[in-house]
RNA sequence: GGCCCGUUAGUCUAGUCGGUUAGGACGCUGGCCUCUCAAGCCGGUAUCACGGGUUCGAGUCCCGUACGGGCUACCA
């Protein structure tokens, strides 16, 4: 590639919600980038947004990470030269950088509040289609914008976009982009609780961690243009920037957990082979060539030529995934086989949770397999009339599993408790009794009427295949949608 | 609305400098194998988004259109 200093790469996810199957995406071709090019590969955590990220979410993208096999040469848990690789833990840093902005003439305090900010930005989109702020404080000379700080005035730092000239990117997959100045926001880089955005943080940290590639999503596209007017500010060399397409749902939008099972905990405890889910991660929007299709990690890297990604938004496609794991499944030996249904399926850890809830349920032991069957299983098949309790109608149940996966969703600490406090308070909220509700998510959870106590089942089915069954439900329920009574014409 | 990216079958993709019966795979489907079902093997299915150019010749080059997607935050 570009020259000779060594390749260094990163993936920055910030830590909210799932370990999300599109930061695996842009983990593997970063990793393989790096290994490729004999170069290093940073995991740096982005957690400037304080409100949403948590350090759960950051475990679990290590350990989602680490299951696939990718695995990274510094980061927050190993270290590292150019630590801490942390956001949060690099504040200073970037207070630090942003005040070299101000005194440079780069950027400036701004004091407007978010009404006058909201207003002017609508109402410069209806008149010139762009929407952004229009540099009021940029009037303010420094000297009364400090004193202003000082005074304890709130502020946010935006950085300067020049007024004029445009802005090019050069990919080395798309060509040259260019963006014209003036369409550009006057971006907010520090916010009120003296965090940074996004847009400041990646910026001093690739720079500072000597960063010479930036392999990320395609929805970065747009903002990169700020970017390098940031390192042009700064006096520094931007990195070499290449997008990659983003993973789709099957009618062709961005990925979206609504749509499709993003959380790789799910595909894992779906029976996802992680070396399949690499491989299959790998064939969106990769290929050699040369009609194979299935390949190790290993030769993936060896083979790896970065200009053969192809850029079409590649859907993510589950039944081919499916094919890909059972050849690797088919690959393992017996032995292999056994070793994986043991710790994955039928582990003594998970039977022991399952053996409280079903003693009292069953008279012989050969009941337990098929009374606890759905422990096991991924996606459950009943008729959907199950889900709707008597006294409910479907389209209230349809709203009400809609609501409930939307609370359930934000439930980080899935216990028994928090779940039942969680669906009560629910009900309470949308005035329906807690009874028919549980019913329908009792359905949902496990496919049957009858069943140990809910949230006690849903704690040992564990959140992803919880998650799962009940927008699998929602799905099944407005797929029979007006098909319930009427018995289908027979054709010929 | 504005800006940007993309476009080979239902889906993932191959197709360097223009000349291919447009290749492979998933799916679906027919058959073989077989006690069944899978797996495996053999076969079938459907595509260059559209319209103009350039050219002896265009999936490949140019222009336009359409469609899909993304971004337009004190989220990343």
């Amino acid at each position: 590639m570009s020259d000779n200093c060594p390749v260094r790469v990163r993936i920055a996810p910030s830590p909210t919600g799932d370990p999300h199957v599109g930061t695996a995406y842009i983990a593997l071709f970063n990793m393989v980038f790096a290994r490729r090019h004999e170069g290093r590969f940073i995991l740096r955590i982005e957690d400037t947004d304080q409100a949403r990220s948590t350090l759960q979410s950051e475990e679990a993208i290590y350990r989602s990470l680490k299951w696939l096999g990718l695995t990274w040469d510094e980061g927050p848990d190993v270290g590292g030269e150019y630590g801490p690789y942390r956001q949060s833990e690099r504040k200073e840093t970037y207070l630090e950088y942003a005040r070299r902005l101000i005194e440079s003439g780069h950027a400036y305090h701004c004091f407007c509040d978010d009404e006058r900010v909201n207003r002017v930005r609508a109402e410069q989109r209806d008149l010139t289609g762009v929407g952004r702020y229009d540099g009021h404080c940029r009037a303010i000379a420094l000297d009364e914008a400090r004193a202003r700080v000082a005074a304890g005035e709130q502020s946010v730092v935006r950085l300067k976009m020049p007024q004029d000239g445009e802005t090019v990117l050069d990919c080395p997959l798309r060509g040259p982009i260019a963006y014209p100045n003036s369409q550009q926001n006057d971006q907010v880089l520090l916010k009120t609780d003296g965090f940074p955005t996004y847009h400041l943080a990646n910026v001093v940290d690739d720079h500072l961690m000597e960063i010479t590639h930036v392999i990320r999503a395609e929805e970065w596209i747009p903002s990169t243009p700020k970017h390098l007017v940031l390192y042009r500010s700064f006096g520094w060399r931007p990195p070499t920037f290449i997008h990659m397409p983003i993973l789709r749902n099957r009618d062709r939008s961005k990925i979206s957990k609504r749509r499709n099972p993003t959380s790789l905990d799910y595909y894992r405890r779906a029976g996802i082979l992680p070396e399949a889910m690499v491989n299959f991660l790998a064939n969106l929007g990769y290929s050699f060539g040369d009609d194979i299709e299935k390949f190790t990690l290993a030769e993936f890297i060896e083979g790896f030529a970065i200009e053969r990604v192809s850029l079409g938004g590649p859907v993510f496609d589950l039944d081919k995934l499916d094919w890909l794991n059972g050849l690797y499944l088919r690959d393992l030996s017996h032995e292999d086989l056994l070793d994986r249904v043991m710790t994955e399926v039928l582990s003594r850890e998970r039977l022991a949770k399952i053996v409280p809830l079903i003693r009292e349920r069953i008279v012989r032991l050969e009941e337990f397999v098929p009374k606890t069957e759905y422990f096991f299983s991924g996606a459950l098949d009943y008729d959907p009339a199950l889900l709707v309790h008597k006294k409910l109608t479907r389209e209230q149940v349809q709203g009400a599993l809609a609501g409930a996966v939307e609370r359930l969703d934000s439930v980080l600490d899935w216990r028994a408790e928090t779940l039942e406090e969680t669906l009560r308070e629910f009900a309470a909220e949308v005035g329906i009794k807690a009874g028919p509700l549980f019913m329908g998510v009792r359905v949902a959870v496990t496919g049957r009427t009858a069943s140990p106590g809910l949230f006690e089942t849903m704690e040992v089915l564990g959140r992803p295949i919880c998650l799962f069954r009940v927008r699998d439900a929602l799905r099944k329920l407005t797929e029979s949608n007006g098909k319930d009574t009427a018995p289908s014409d027979r054709p010929g």
